[in-house]
DNA sequence: GTCTCATGGACAT
DNA sequence: TGTCCCTGAGACG
């Protein structure tokens, strides 16, 4: 879950449901009880992403900085106005989609439930309210630390700003380690994890293993495109699909022209086993040219790829 | 019930 | 390179 692509929407819908509104701010685990504090009673000016990384923005120049990490989560509920905002982050099964929140038609919402498990901060409005569980960090910043924490990151590609391909490009092709773990380092890439590394390696037929010195940049640059492409498709979709209808037949198999068609015709989504090419399949023949994917570990995460088309 | 695993990352060594 | 933090679901007995 916690991948770019989440931390962008969870953005977006915290700007829908609570931006310009004044917030109650709490700690009902306790420990986070300084920082909600300092923020209870202001309002929301506006919630932004970077990478993994999210920033609400508070009236007195305060900012809560999230990061789920593994188990972070977001839930959420409330009146009409969070009807289709959905719960974020852990738990998670691969390929799930993002349950949603059971918002009100009736506007009928009379206060936030009675908080359940270990919730370490909760966000409340008039119109309804917010639960995060399990986060790796979540403090209140100053506006300098907001920027020191965004220094530390690479380029986002939901933001992709001008420039953007090149600096990543730069930031690869300095780099000795192989191409898998560099997409990993936030310094180099902000936003990518585990799924999308070994997706869109798959994608544009890279050895995981190659040292980043070897890319060539105009490859670099290509990589940069794919991942800004599938990573919009992810806040677009709300979950990791990166496989294109063809392959969302039955069992996996390489789908003919007609089954295409028809695959694009009854469904919008894959089924859960058909959304990667390789992410999780290790001991599977590849989508694409039938070898065994593999897996190993490469800095403390398991990465997937076919040895035969990423060679 | 217990154990293991998971789409992270900071920090120590 | 290893350790720790953090939570919940599924496998297993």
């Amino acid at each position: 879950m916690p991948e770019g692509h989440s931390v962008r929407r969870l953005a977006r819908q915290f700007g829908d449901v609570f931006g310009g509104r004044r917030l109650s701010v709490s700690s009902p685990q306790g420990r986070f009880r300084e920082g909600a504090a300092l923020l209870d009673g202001h309002t929301l000016l506006a919630a932004e992403a970077h990478g993994k990384h999210l920033f609400l923005h508070f009236d007195n120049a305060l900012v809560l900085h999230v990061h789920l990490g593994l188990y972070g989560a977001w839930s959420f509920g409330g009146d009409s106005t969070f009807n289709g905002s959905s719960s974020i982050g852990a738990p998670r099964r691969v390929g799930e989609q993002e349950s949603f929140a059971d918002g009100n038609d009736d506007d009928a919402y009379s206060g936030p439930p009675a908080p359940v498990g270990a919730v370490r901060v909760r966000l409340a409005a008039s119109n309804g309210w917010a639960d995060l569980r399990g986060a790796t960090t979540c403090e209140a910043i100053t506006l300098a630390e907001t920027d020191l924490v965004r220094a530390r990151l690479g380029p986002d590609p939901l933001v992709n700003r001008r420039g953007d391909a090149g600096r990543f490009a730069a930031n690869l092709l300095g780099r000795k380690a192989p191409v898998a773990a560099l997409l990993m380092d936030q310094k180099i890439i902000a936003g990518v994890g585990n799924v999308y590394r070994a997706e869109v390696l798959f994608r544009r037929r890279l050895d995981p293993w190659l040292p980043g010195s070897n890319l060539a940049d105009s490859e670099a640059r290509k990589l940069w495109r794919d991942v800004v492409s599938v990573m919009n498709d992810g806040v677009a979709d709300g979950r990791i699909i990166t496989t294109t209808p063809r392959y969302w037949t039955a069992n996996g198999k390489k789908a003919k022209p007609a089954a295409e068609a028809a695959a694009l015709k009854s469904s919008s989504f894959p089924a859960r086993d058909n959304a990667h090419f390789v992410y999780k399949r290790d001991g599977l023949p590849c989508r694409v040219c039938r070898t065994t994917v593999l897996a190993a570990d490469l800095v403390g995460r398991r990465l997937y790829w076919c040895p035969s088309c990423q060679a």
